[in-house]
RNA sequence: GGGUGCGUCGCAUAGUGGCAAUUGCUCGAGGCUGUAAACCUCGCGUCCUAAAGGACUACGCAGGUUCGAGUCCUGCCGCACCCA
């Protein structure tokens, strides 16, 4: 769906960056892209919401204060957020108190990897949300259901051996490959079989000619350097932060689904936990989320890790000069 | 000095005399079709076994009562609190 043109039916490459938090995607990004003509594509189910720089570890959020960033920027266009002169897609567009699914996010990568394209650059995508970033790369075809909020509030009274009989009732063949147990999937499909009739299956093939590389910095590095981060979000701010979106009128609810980082800040302005707790707190919680986004890439066998940045432009230049 | 309470698998917690011992967190492994930093599953004393299962070691320490003790009794040690 991508080609517009069939005499251009050549595969579109797409240069993939992933790694655990604080492992130095974003600058790896920004540095291929000023090297080798790119522009980059945030995969960061986060950053996409205007507000959360600081606890999101935003690349603007370095110099802007939160505030101005919430009134500049429109929902509807994708308007160019520069970093280091190099626009960044996709990030920072959503108003906090709605909601960004992958759907949405695929849709919109999609576009700009078209833009991108036909601009004569090459579209680098960069980010630490996994499922998105496959979702994107392997064209997940998802179905055409919105979320059904009040179908939703319904099931969500109902057991998990009751969720599973509407489901097997519905269709049985998805309650049989269903994660049987997983409350958010069964409701899904429940809302998605109650709209289509069934579940459709989803295939998993790549339009696309993709560079994956792996950032995954030695142990010690990676840990200095996210103690660091985290330790600057809090003097740059984050309680901060947390209360201004708070004051916007952003429910605490909401809040909290925004990540360990701000659910810890809301316990800490509540509870009254102590600074240094909080920083514990969170430096724990990064490194189980690395843990948990290597286990998910740990499966991909197409990525090339490599522990330097520099190694990447050594991958990317044979990359792009190799033939479709 | 007197009194009371408490010491359980990293931390926290449950445990009517029949328990390798509850639950939460951490930790480990795995999963994932529109919330994905979310959500779900499994494991977590040691050893043997493909498994069912078995063996051993365990609830501060030392004894005791009992067919059987984390659970009852005595002493000791440690911690907490109260009265002096």
């Amino acid at each position: 769906m991508l080609r517009n043109n069939p005499a251009e039916a050549r595969r579109q490459k797409l240069i993939v960056i992933v790694g655990p938090t604080a492992s130095g995607k974003s600058e790896l990004a920004v540095r291929l892209a000023r090297k080798f003509n790119g522009e980059i594509i945030s995969a960061d189910s986060r950053q996409v919401y205007r507000g959360l720089d600081i606890g999101t570890g935003k690349i603007s959020g370095k110099w802007h204060p939160p505030i101005t960033i919430i009134s500049i920027r429109s929902y509807q266009n994708d308007s160019k957020f520069l970093y280091k002169g190099i626009p960044h897609h996709c990030i920072d567009f959503v108003p906090p108190k709605k909601t960004f699914s992958v759907a949405e996010y695929k849709a919109r990568a999609e576009n700009a990897i078209r833009d991108i394209s036909s601009r004569g650059k090459i579209p680098i995508i960069a980010g630490g949300t996994a499922f998105w970033i496959d979702a994107l790369v392997y064209d997940l075809d998802f179905p055409d259901v919105p979320p059904n909020p009040s179908l939703r509030k319904k099931l969500e009274k109902k057991s998990i051996a009751k969720l599973l009989k509407i489901l097997q009732k519905a269709d049985p063949k998805r309650a049989r490959t269903i994660e049987q147990k997983n409350p958010r999937r069964l409701i899904r499909a429940i809302e998605i079989a109650r709209a289509l009739g069934k579940v459709p299956a989803i295939t998993r093939h790549t339009p696309y000619r993709v560079l994956w590389i792996g950032l995954n910095p030695s142990y010690e590095t990676w840990s200095h350097k996210m103690k660091r981060r985290v330790g600057a979000m809090l003097t740059r701010g984050i309680i901060l932060e947390t209360k201004m979106l708070i004051r916007q009128g952003v429910s605490k609810k909401r809040v909290h689904e925004f990540g360990f980082e701000y659910r810890a800040v809301l316990d800490y302005t509540d509870k009254k936990m102590t600074k240094e707790a909080l920083l514990e707190r969170i430096i724990r919680e990064s490194i189980r989320y690395a843990r948990r986004q290597m286990a998910w890439w740990k499966r991909n066998k197409e990525i090339w890790w490599i522990s330097k940045s520099n190694e990447a432009i050594q991958l990317v230049s044979e990359f792009l000069q190799s033939p479709l």
